[in-house]
DNA sequence: CTGAAAGCGCTAACAG
DNA sequence: CTGTTAGCGCTTTCAG
């Protein structure tokens, strides 16, 4: 495609015209119909060239009733857990050729509610939504029989393909992990006891719990704090309230990223040597685990395929493929060891 | 609409001849034609809401010749500054009724250049790029007239709206607040003084030196610390080298905040205090900036402003009035004191 | 202020 | 393997 092929509007017949062919078979070439003989192709391909003619999108989609967009509905790009799962989203859909419409909703229902809704408006093929404050009262909004998936424990509906992390494992993992490295008195930074429910939070702080008590270690309460936001600054609090409390832990578990990085970073200021004298482990296995000082040990929630099996499960639904009933896939995720806890 | 609404296709004729009104009527109903009774709105919208109608966007878009759409194409929303860009774009676009197609460009060229041909095969309405590796040999690929925006410094051509931040400016303000802070010893993390370009890097140097120049201070060559990429390890092992070659600074800009809250952490590591041995101001103002511990001084690029502008010249653009000529607007930023360099 | 009719540019039958 | 044709669902003149 040259610069200048905007410039005046080319259509399909224009191209059929100066290649002396149907607007079938220059149809047909655009769209990778199989059986075309190579002249034909070589006269079309020069035609498009030559006038610099590109599809028009909405004449096609209107046609085939497909628009090759998906819409990705996640709370906040600005929470880098959903960034990143946004990039991989983005990376997976350009390999199935769909291009990603990506909508904010801000920790905000009706947004979730309306990004379902707007899908029909901007007619894309599907919808990934990332629900966190939807409640099992709006699944009614969820019922069209559109391609959708949905991201996250949140909202389990048996009707809806849903991905999930495998929470409770991962968090088993890590925790056996450090029990392995010899610790004695784990902490979870983040985690709570109250109300157990569907939640990360919840689900994790579990996964925690049952591997204490499968390995036999003694349960302290106190071990587990309760953090507000999962901000790097909260990860630092609690360290400081557990120390004030007399605490003393040999390997900490912070339920993300963001909270280890705090712990990390209050362990250090109180000159406590991570991982010599404190392990830590974290969740996520965001961008910058890998550059914090010391680089953390962390849990590898597997975006990448999260991303592709949501974008195929769209792909196959759009292209009327009726979707495996019952999909709630769980995606294992892996412990990546580094330096704030190395592996043995 | 009710949750039903895409159980079978309703058309806009099926509208009409439930209402009783013709096609026509409808249609300016959707489109808020001004003068139409308040008795036939009331009719069309029960008959839309009875049927659970919806418009067809690809019928509408082949019609308009507008899908209502933009792309945004950066370079990697797991680049922290991109992802808070983008969700401020995501902001704008929806208050301005635009929805937004986010392509990453993953800091190749290539798929820069295809992202401004892949706008026209999705039709969007216009496109928001932020080049990294495009040179001004690559200018032709933008000399269409389609609705177009630059973000950031790079690649400058006079035909093509801009909009970038007060890099020199910004640096200017960061250091002279170091500066009328008592600071005798400011280092810049992640600097240069080679082949001085239109980077980020060597204009906020250039902010810098120049701000020292301008309020009389000593210039020590041996204050300007190159790095590599602007990660935390990196603002670590800039602080590292820089005591171990003896260097004692009182204050620190580090050009961008992942590379500030690596120093930060390698000064509380050293022992030495944020801000009362040294100050630490940094530079982007991303979300974790607020968390850290210190909080972190640094400079807001105003991104909200950014996105605001750039939507707004799109949704001009693509309304048909012509950009105004050699857009290229200068976005000023401005800094926050936080604890790691308060305010006087 | 409302209705009838003419396509927007493309794809998918179907016939050759 | 290629050509003809009939719309996809909507907006928009242009009359009434």
């Amino acid at each position: 495609m040259t610069a200048d092929s905007r410039k005046k509007k080319v259509t399909l017949p224009d191209v059929a015209r100066l290649a002396g062919v149907s607007v079938a078979s220059v149809s047909n070439y655009l769209n990778d119909y199989p059986h075309m003989s190579g002249k034909m192709k070589d006269k079309i391909r020069k035609a498009i060239d030559d006038l610099g003619y590109v599809v028009n999108a909405p004449a096609r989609n209107l046609r085939s009733g497909r628009t090759g967009l998906i819409t990705l509905s996640i709370p906040d790009l600005n929470q880098i857990y959903f960034a990143e799962l946004a990039e991989e989203i983005i990376k997976a859909a350009r390999k199935h050729g769909y291009g990603v419409i990506v909508e904010s909703t801000g920790n905000n229902r009706e947004r979730e509610i309306a990004s379902v809704h707007e899908m029909a408006r901007h007619m894309t093929d599907g919808l990934i939504l990332s629900p966190v404050k939807m409640s099992i009262e709006d699944a009614a909004d969820l019922e069209g029989d559109f391609p959708l998936v949905l991201l996250g424990e949140r909202l389990f509906l048996k009707t809806v393909p849903h991905i999930m992390i495998d929470n409770e494992n991962a968090a088993r993992s890590a925790t056996k992990h450090l029990i392995d490295s010899g610790c004695k008195n784990i902490a979870v930074v983040g985690g709570t006891l109250d109300h157990m429910d569907l939640s990360s939070r919840s689900l994790r702080t579990h996964g925690y719990l049952t591997m204490m008590r499968d390995s036999g270690e003694a349960f302290d309460p106190r071990l587990v704090r309760a953090t507000g936001e999962w901000t790097s600054s909260n990860g630092a609090l609690a360290v400081r309230q557990m120390y004030d409390e007399g605490i003393r832990p040999d390997g900490i578990f912070a339920l993300n990223d963001l909270l280890a990085l705090g712990v990390v970073s209050e362990l250090r200021e109180m000159r406590i040597n991570v991982p010599n004298d404190v392990r830590v482990v974290g969740f996520d296995n965001i961008d910058e685990a890998q550059y914090a000082v010391p680089a953390l040990t962390t849990v590898d929630p597997d975006r990448s395929s999260i991303a592709e099996h949501a974008v195929s499960i769209i792909s196959e639904q759009a292209r009327g493929n009726a979707p495996k009933s019952e999909t709630q896939l769980i995606v294992p995720s892996h412990l990546i060891c580094r330096d704030s806890s190395p592996a043995d």
